[in-house]
DNA sequence: AGGTTCATTTGACCTGGATCAAGCAACGTC
DNA sequence: GACGTTGCTTGATCCAGGTCAAATGAACCT
């Protein structure tokens, strides 16, 4: 009775070793021995259902969260109700890295469809981080790593025409989904158009022509949430061909 | 005369304990034995002059730097010869963070004026971190503290208006410079117009106007690169007040 | 089946800021 | 001390994408 008790309590926690997204989430890079030490400290919290917070804007920082299932995404809201969307999170991405450094959470996260989240508490993470070198580094790592994607998306909103910053969100996805496994062509975006373009930066109503238009050029077809990446190498051109954003100069 | 050779030496060699910018740099927060400590891997080269690289995009990441005096800018090539600035770094400002994960600088840095510049060798830096739990703390909170500066320009570039964005780049510095003992109201830009407009992607021509603009309105007094703010209350008023970016209605 | 609500699309129009095109001032350099 | 060269400013025009308005369509009640 205990037994099948521990048993089934052990089947519901999936350890991290076990689980799908160990080669991207925390334990990359780390052994068998050392990932067991990390599962130790990790939380595995029941399902969240659309539109629940993993955290919110203001709350005092105590964990990294981990998407283990489904997306989350992260936004800043402002005063007046308005809100702006910092990133949409898939499974195996680290959430609440930036509010380490003032111990508050200065976004919200919520999910975006029925998702599992794993919580690990970062006082305990740091503790282990001191004494598994790998487990410090690969943190170092995950943290800079967050720098260089902001960076991109710095680099997006700042010289990025709207066509060239949706095609670079549609590859985004689609390159994620197939590190995940899934199709990179055929997929559905959990996120609403509004969402998007808040995201981009764009009003949705751009969005929403783009959207029509990338059908008509036949780089995609587009049903509701459901997208199908036709032409994958045309949608990486509109990236390079060079528009608007390359006009710059000389440096010195 | 040795003696007279280490003493010179020793002043030369501006030590972590006796700088003026340890309570913003890495030592923050550190036992006075600590800082001995990561003192003995930082290493001191000579002044860099304007227009000299701290490092390029593409070499090997082994370091990172911290802005001694002077001051530096971050930006990423590309291809065409054109470049889009990341940012411009001041004294005690921690530089090369986005290179841990991929141990290649993916951005190029070079000083703005001539500036000395401190050189810590990361896997050294790591090396230590693990020994003192302080210094390993204070590496996570500068890099948590990295990813949400970009998390605030990412709001500037996605959703705010041109004055808005010169006014948050000028109260920027301004507090920056505050922080430094320097004073908050009367400074040298050292970047051009250029950079400027290019940083907070917007056209060098916008970026003058609104200079002008700032200037007619009493806000500031700009002559060249001197920039002398008036009313930093009415230019804090230019971010509060509603503008075109919070028409962004309801979440759910 | 019909109605309410919210998400998306489409059309018409407008504007902030980019682009184009001169001037102009500071700073060498010879 | 005239002459490029580079950086900054100013004026005139243009257009990508925002805003406003309305139609259409899903999803969800009841």
């Amino acid at each position: 009775m205990t037994a099948s008790k521990v048993i089934s309590f052990e089947a519901l926690r999936v350890a991290c070793k076990n689980c799908s997204l160990a080669t991207l989430c925390l334990p990359m890079g780390l052994t068998s021995d050392d990932v067991e030490r990390l599962d130790g400290i990790v939380k595995r919290a029941r399902p969240l259902h659309r539109g629940d917070y993993v955290f919110r804007n203001g709350e005092r920082f105590h964990s990294l969260y981990v998407v283990k299932t489904g997306s989350v995404k992260t936004y800043a809201p402002s005063p007046e109700g308005g809100e702006h969307v910092l990133g949409f999170h898939l499974p195996g991405e680290l959430i609440g890295l930036d509010a380490i450094e003032k111990e508050v959470h200065t976004c919200s996260a919520k999910v975006l469809e029925t998702s599992a989240i794993c919580e690990v508490p970062f006082s305990r993470l740091e503790t282990l981080s001191s004494t598994i070198p790998s487990l410090q580094h690969q943190l170092y790592r995950l943290l800079s790593k967050e720098i260089g994607h902001d960076t991109e998306l710095l680099l997006l909103l700042g010289k990025k025409s709207a066509e060239e910053r949706l095609a670079a969100f549609l590859l985004s996805i689609s390159k994620r989904l197939r590190k995940r496994g899934l199709s990179p062509t055929d997929f559905y975006l959990s996120m609403s158009r509004y969402e998007i373009g808040n995201y981009l930066g764009l009003a949705v109503e751009t969005v929403s022509r783009l959207f029509t238009r990338f059908q008509d050029d036949g780089l995609l077809k587009v049903d509701r949430k459901h997208i199908e990446l036709r032409d994958p190498e045309a949608m990486e051109a509109v990236l390079t061909r060079a528009t608007m954003s390359d006009r710059q100069q000389r440096v010195r």
